[in-house]
DNA sequence: CTGAAAGCGCTTACAG
DNA sequence: CTGAAAGCGCTTACAG
């Protein structure tokens, strides 16, 4: 391996001018700087991040930790937040909580991000009370997005989630819907989330300024993918009770509850409107309705306002936009779905 | 910060002793053991990975690299994995190349993975010929997932693509289809990936097995995720060939597809079946049929091969199989899509 | 602008 | 089974 005493010694420097030379400081003059550089590159040399590291005090690092990074909305936050971070020369340090409690207990527990990263994003994290503690025990910098919990001294990155909602909801009621079915996270599991907060927020004014009185039958409770959907949307439809629309607090439980409409047989906007919200890659491909939020730009401001000069700082508020597609109608005239027998044309 | 110095302090030995100690090394009476573990919990002690590192020579992390982490097949065996590698006590450090091909040179010319990670796994990477030295050059142990490119040395983990494609295809032709479109990604990019020439063999073999000669007219090159989908489609259509059914390559793609016949009036499967190989999340959703490919487990199969402690070694090849939903059907007498004005009644 | 030297906090032979 | 000491490869005051 070659180290920097190779470089100083090809370059004739000491080891300190080296690694002033290659990290960009100041106080090197240019003819040295290129004659260093040029050293290092016959070489192939390259700092041991290691002892760059413990000598310097800073890790390079930066750990973002995700719900599920399967989930659409979160891939789309890493996948720009990773470019941004490789850009300013950052590591990235994937922590993936897949859902489970424990993980997240884990991580802030104990010292997994400890001593490993020079800061943290955090998206859609939800946090404890006891947690916080924990959190700024750890010292470090960091920027929530998309508003999980907001933690103190830290910026944040999202949306206006009442008014996505509002839109949302205001747009079926646009049509004609007065009987809005609503599919939402577990309240138990993510009370914190002031994402989901927000959402039901927004659904409730914009009921209420329509002179609609909302009608807790027509509210259920699921996990936030695909299967979650369809089981909300099944327990919606054992219920009995008329509804001519669902407003599903994403995407993915909206395309949940697509497949479970289309399995009883009902149409889609004929018999039920749907809308989500998010603008997921695969709405366009089951022509959903949605209200559409910049996901990557949420991860590219996030790494931007976390690798500020001047610290992170400030909250940033992107705005949404309500999509139209054919997934929403005005309602049947027969209130509330019919269970037919045939099972529709299409997949 | 507590270092080591206080906890040997504590519990009254050598920092030598807390090392081994708390790394459960041999050596270390089981008494001795009990008094740092308890040393180190009162001062809440946490060994600095920086130093670690550079005392010992490992770096504790694994490097994951990876296309498109939005892209469903390469996020679920990332979320496997990372997990796996987690409950290993390794770091995972991401890379995601996002689709360009600077990030790929970057990542392998550069030293961006020199002395950061003990070990690679690259997930459906092509590499080039002038790659190999690259990575050879890194002299890292490493693992392919669904064979980018094999390299030498390295075990791979994987599907057998020439039958899962053989499958698909197989599944229309018994359906009695004789005209089978093939949405495929693009050769120029991508040739090295044996993922692609694989499932192009299988669609070859099946078309030859049931005697049909294949039509180069009905192959149509695109990217593979849904708009890439939607335009090979698109093209297909402008072709003016007939076809009465199609197979993508991934299921993101045949759900691009999917868009694309619907806004020409062409219902599925009436008009024209689709199928794609993956079974991704949403395919239940949109009723598509696939060949199913366990994408989690070659996450973890992955970690185990790669951290397996004789090393890395094997080839893994895991099963397929055929998923049939609603969008393959007998295709409809007339031979080929008529396009229609109707728009059909299901988003 | 440049260098000699201490120090970052561990791990690892080596010796006992 | 345990400890003293060297060493991992950088960065950073400090001095010039």
């Amino acid at each position: 391996m070659i180290r920097i005493d190779d470089v100083a010694r090809e370059a004739g420097v000491s080891t300190a001018t080296v690694s002033r030379a290659l990290r960009g400081l100041p106080m090197v003059s240019e003819a040295t700087r290129q004659r260093v550089l040029e050293a290092a590159t016959r070489l192939g040399y390259i700092a041991s991040p290691s002892a760059s590291r413990l000598a310097g005090g800073r890790t390079g690092c930066v750990g973002v930790v995700v719900p599920r990074i399967t989930r659409w909305f979160f891939s789309t936050v890493v996948e720009a937040a990773e470019h941004s971070l490789h850009e300013a020369g950052y590591d990235v340090l994937l922590f993936n909580l897949g859902g489970s409690e424990q993980a997240r207990l884990k991580l802030l527990r104990t010292g997994a991000l400890r001593q490993r990263v020079d800061a943290i994003m955090m998206i859609s994290m939800p946090l404890q009370p006891d947690d916080f503690a924990a959190v700024s025990r750890l010292e470090l910098p960091g920027v929530t997005v998309s508003s999980g919990t907001p933690v103190p001294g830290w910026p944040s990155v999202r949306i206006d989630d009442v008014a996505a909602a509002r839109d949302a909801v205001g747009h079926l009621i646009g049509l004609g819907h007065t009987r809005i079915a609503r599919i939402c996270g577990k309240s138990s599991d993510e009370l914190a989330l002031t994402a989901h907060v927000d959402r039901q927020r927004g659904y409730h004014e914009a009921l209420r300024h329509a002179g609609i009185v909302p009608d807790p039958a027509l509210e259920v409770e699921g996990a936030l993918d695909l299967a979650g959907g369809a089981a909300a949307a099944e327990e919606l439809l054992r219920r009995g009770v008329p509804f001519t629309a669902i407003y599903a607090i994403c995407d993915e439980a909206a395309m949940g509850a697509l497949t479970t409409l289309r399995r009883h047989g009902l149409r889609v906007p004929e018999d039920v409107s749907l809308i989500g919200i998010d603008d997921h890659d695969l709405a366009p491909a089951v022509g959903l309705t949605t209200v559409a939020q910049p996901a990557a730009e949420q991860g590219r401001r996030a790494v931007e306002t976390l690798l500020s000069p001047t610290g992170p700082q400030g909250d940033v508020l992107l705005p949404t936009h309500l999509t139209i597609r054919e997934s929403t109608a005005p309602p049947p005239r027969t209130l509330g779905p019919e269970i037919t027998s045939e099972d529709g044309e299409r997949p």
